[in-house]
RNA sequence: GGGCGCUUAGCUCAGUUGGUUAGAGCAUCUCGUUUACACCGAGAGGGUCGGGGGUUCGAAUCCCUCAGCGCCCACCA
């Protein structure tokens, strides 16, 4: 027999077993055509950063969903890969040459050296989360891998543009946009993050009018006053009217507007806009088609209209504006204490300034694409996939979430002034042609030109995320891969990027593969969408590094606890939607897991029998004991129940399941049991179906185990080692040895000794050993009906070591029984009367438990409304329960 | 201003369409090293399931209401 390490010491396994895997080429998908595709799109991570807990999270319940369907004979397709991720990565390469000591990078490398330093920082970055994502024993299929930003993604974006242009689904347009001065670039509505902030709040004299504001530096260019048309402070104003009053920098013809936006009860009720810096007034100004001027330009300096504070940045000219017109006379107040959101950049940090620019938009309203025989808008078709649950988002309560940020959806702008993304596929000629092509053209068609300039802006980077599903597969070109894995079978992603990439990832998955040819069904890019939530720290805080002392690094945590540890911390006690906490004991309680699994497994193997066949089929059902028996009943049970919460994605109950079973049933009692009475065969087949089940959870010491035990079954048969546990059947339940009567008389025995145990307690008589031999015996205890043929039975059982008082005394298990005996009645447990009052006790209960059951039953309502399923499930219990009922009454009638 | 979520044992959390005595891990206490494991075993204590009301034979679960915490959305100058 060969030495088995007492503990398992992950980190000597993991990279091994992770090359084994990665080898054996069992990552790939199946090409068994007969088999059902299964696909997963790994959500590609950000090529700048390293892998943290929101990342682990998402490879292990993917891992699992994979594993799972893997084992369940699926062609298992997991694509991994990394994202571009357009600004963040910019960003963070900009600020790396600052701190290196590069002032201005972009001005100094320009365009193609500064995407060169990008380029190489990405490299980098893209092997270390690559490694990373192994070290969580993802079984991604590499030679699939695919990054955001590589020639074939951007032949598909290219294409996907032109396309949308030609349908007119891509328009240009002037329009107020979110302006990041910081990246010199927009942002979209929903990449902006407000943070609050304390600014004085001024109220100033605007001719006859009191207006207020935050922004006084904003107000040169302001000649409109807007009011609520049913103020009646401002009656005697009628739309149209103007007046002539002095303002920052001189006199100024302003004109009254009404409008129904304004709130009558903020401050004066009148405001002045700046419709060329605010989202609000250039909407009014648009209803009203009123002037709009800049003020600020897009570094954030003010524009010559300022006059005297022309060129001056905006922070710098506010108090000296404020100061102006307090010499003048028009400051009326100030507020120091108001509060108010500022708009940040979510990439960038940047302050937001708007902006009015020439921007690249996508029509979420224009109704062209060919949807069920009708001509449907993006915003419909996004709406009727989720309602008609082609695509089905757990939890559920997110649905609502995605509906209604649909309803308030409006042209997404898809052009960003940043160098580092796919470049938009539009060419202006001199003759003012613009060309819109998949490839860069050399002549102008219209004047034959070879001078074609490219747009110089790059596109938002969710455009080229949302193309994820199904241009990783190689479209534009229709490949097999894209017919067999689309659409793939669940986007598994945290719950905060809902709108950023699922949205979009619909959106254009519908539109291109309808364009494609493919029929409604097949152009979804995904059937399921699971959101996992966010991991908190110990205090329920975001975790950051910027705290260290409750920041987990998933990397620190593997090198200390292993892995399987860790993905288990991850899974259990987690539901979709929901944040979690994780705090270090949490993933050392279930390294203490990954050592049992081992231990127990390590138990199985200096017991076995070479000649034991651990297949059941094998077993001889004379031979098995009672304790045989139940455990295998109880294994039915498990494979059922672990299968039926993974089918239904509760993957924390379905780990909970089998982590009760394999250490609370099977290693703390069926194999506590075969140190008095060994079968090699059972033990060796609840282990290995056990780690079939545990496998998708903790792969790394399942295989390790599964390993071993092949070895040594190849040692002792001279065969070949045995097969991947990673490509091993799921196990389904074996209906040959269903007992239902036996395990009934076993679950009797086992309260029995309970009672037992209890009673000794009461009778101050210590527990431990005592009790443990009992249960040791009690299959050979038998009914228990018979008070001297257990007596007799304990008695052959032979010695024991029990302790009384603290004294270890050696007894014989006869004596034993006489103690309690002597001690316990244990006449009262055995005793009629007794046992027809715990009888009477559970007949009334069972009763009236039938009586809700059937009344819920004859419920007219119940009958007509509930589904098929639960009716005949409730049916099933009131046939049990009624079968029960009756099996008492007879024992209750024979005491 | 709208919308959503959470509140269950000292702590962190499960609890699948309402169902029989509400669970786990950690922590606490007691006992125990007989050749898998002290990263162990046997046991114990600890809950008016946030408060109140309602529906039901039956509610942690469904409805109403109140409170605390958190998140998202929105054009408050």
């Amino acid at each position: 027999m060969k030495e088995i390490p007492k503990a398992f010491t992950a980190k000597d396994y993991e990279s091994a077993l992770y090359t084994l895997w990665e080898n054996s080429g069992l990552f790939a998908p199946d090409k068994d055509p007969k088999k059902e595709p299964y696909a997963i799109m790994l959500p590609p991570p950000n090529a700048t950063g390293t892998l943290h807990l929101g990342h682990a999270t998402m490879l292990a319940i993917e891992d699992i969903m994979i594993r799972f369907k893997r084992m369940q004979g699926y062609a298992t397709l997991w694509l991994p890969g990394t994202d571009h991720a357009a600004i963040a990565t910019q960003s963070v390469v900009e600020k790396k040459l600052i701190k290196e000591g590069m002032a201005h990078p972009r001005e100094t490398l320009g365009r193609a050296a500064l995407l060169e330093e990008i380029k190489k920082f990405v490299a980098v970055s893209q092997n270390t989360i690559k490694n990373q994502i192994r070290k969580m024993g993802a079984s991604v299929d590499w030679s699939r891998e695919r990054y955001t930003f590589s020639d074939d993604l951007n032949r598909a974006v290219n294409t996907l543009f032109k396309m949308m242009y030609d349908d007119g689904l891509i328009y240009r347009g002037d329009r107020i946009v979110s302006w990041d001065p910081k990246m010199q670039t927009t942002v979209a509505d929903d990449e902006l993050e407000y943070t609050e902030e304390m600014a004085p709040f001024y109220t100033f004299q605007y001719g006859p009018f009191q207006i207020s504001t935050s922004r006084p530096e904003t107000k040169f260019g302001d000649k409109y006053v807007v009011m609520h048309p049913k103020d009646k402070r401002y009656k005697k104003f009628k739309h149209g009217d103007t007046f002539e009053c002095e303002w920052i920098n001189g006199p100024v013809k302003a004109t009254v507007i009404k409008d129904e936006c304004i709130d009558m009860e903020f401050g004066t009720g009148v405001m002045t806009i700046t419709p060329y810096h605010d989202m609000v007034d250039f909407e009014i100004a648009e209803r009203n088609k009123l002037e709009k001027e800049q003020i600020i330009d897009l570094a954030g300096h003010l524009l010559p209209i300022a006059g005297e504070f022309a060129g001056m940045p905006i922070e710098k000219a506010r108090p000296l504006v404020v100061e102006k017109l307090r010499a003048k006379g028009l400051l009326v107040s100030v507020d120091e204490n108001y509060l108010h959101n500022v708009a940040v950049s979510y990439r960038g940090k940047g302050k937001v300034e708007p902006q009015i620019l020439r921007q690249w938009f996508v029509d979420v309203n224009k109704k062209v694409i060919d949807w069920k025989g009708k001509r449907l808008s993006i915003k419909e078709v996004l709406q009727d996939t989720v309602r008609k649950k082609m695509i089905k988002i757990t939890p559920e309560r997110f649905e609502k979430i995605y509906f209604h940020w649909i309803d308030n959806l409006r042209d997404w702008c898809i052009s960003r002034q940043i160098w580092w993304g796919h470049r938009i596929p539009v060419y202006y000629c001199d003759c003012g042609e613009i060309i819109v092509s998949e490839t860069a053209p050399k002549t102008c068609p219209a004047c034959h030109s070879t001078e074609l300039r490219q747009d110089e802006d790059t596109l938002d980077t969710w455009f080229s995320s949302g193309l994820w599903t199904f241009s990783t597969l190689g479209w534009p070109d229709i490949t097999e891969d894209l017919k067999r894995f689309t659409p793939s079978a669940v986007l598994e992603t945290g719950y905060d990027i809902l709108f950023f990439w699922i949205a979009r990832m619909i959106l254009a998955s519908t539109y291109a593969l309808r364009k494609s040819g493919f029929p409604e069904e097949k152009s979804i890019p995904f059937k399921n969408v699971y959101l996992h939530g966010l991991i908190r720290d110990i205090n329920g805080k975001k975790m950051s590094k910027s705290n260290p002392e409750t920041c987990i690094d998933p990397l620190d945590m593997i090198e200390k606890y292993g892995t399987d540890a860790v993905r288990l911390s991850l899974i259990i006690g987690s539901t979709p939607g929901n944040d979690m906490r994780l705090y270090e004991e949490k993933i050392a309680g279930y390294r203490n897991f990954v050592n049992k699994i081992w231990n127990g497994a390590r138990f199985v193997i200096m017991n076995l029998d070479a000649e034991a066949s651990s297949e059941p089929e094998a077993f001889d059902l004379k031979t098995l004991t009672r304790a045989d028996k139940w455990i295998l009943t109880r294994l039915n049970e498990i494979i059922e129940e672990t299968t039926a919460h993974l089918e239904a994605f509760r993957l924390s109950e379905a780990g909970l399941t089998i982590y009760d079973f394999f250490w609370g049933e099977y290693c703390d009692w069926y194999v506590e049991m075969s140190k008095v009475k060994k079968n090699p065969a059972v033990l060796k087949h609840v282990l290995k179906t056990s780690l079939k089940l545990l496998h998708p959870f903790m792969p790394f010491v399942s295989e390790a185990i599964w390993q071993e035990l092949s070895a040594d079954q190849a040692q002792q048969t001279n065969h070949e080692a045995q097969n991947l546990l990673m490509v091993e059947t799921w196990p389904k339940p074996v209906k040959s040895y269903f007992f239902p009567d036996e395990s009934d008389e076993m679950s009797r025995v086992m309260e029995l000794i309970k009672s037992i145990r209890s009673l000794r307690a009461e009778a101050g008589v210590d527990a431990g050993k005592k009790i443990k031999a009992i249960i040791y015996a009690h299959e050979d205890i038998g009914l228990l009906n018979d008070k001297q043929e257990i007596i007799k039975r304990l008695a052959n059982l032979g010695e024991i070591t029990i302790t009384e008082g603290g004294k270890k005394v050696e007894k014989s298990l006869s004596a034993f029984v006489s103690d309690i005996e002597v001690y316990l009645p244990l006449e009262d447990l055995l005793d009629m009367d007794a046992e027809k009052l715990r009888l009477e006790k559970e007949i009334t209960q069972l009763e009236k438990y039938l009586t809700g059951l059937s009344q819920k039953l004859a419920n007219e309502g119940f009958a007509k409304n509930a589904p098929k399923e639960i009716l005949e499930g409730e049916q099933a219990k009131l046939k049990d329960a009624t079968e029960k009922l009756e099996k008492m009454r007879r024992q209750l009638k024979q005491l």
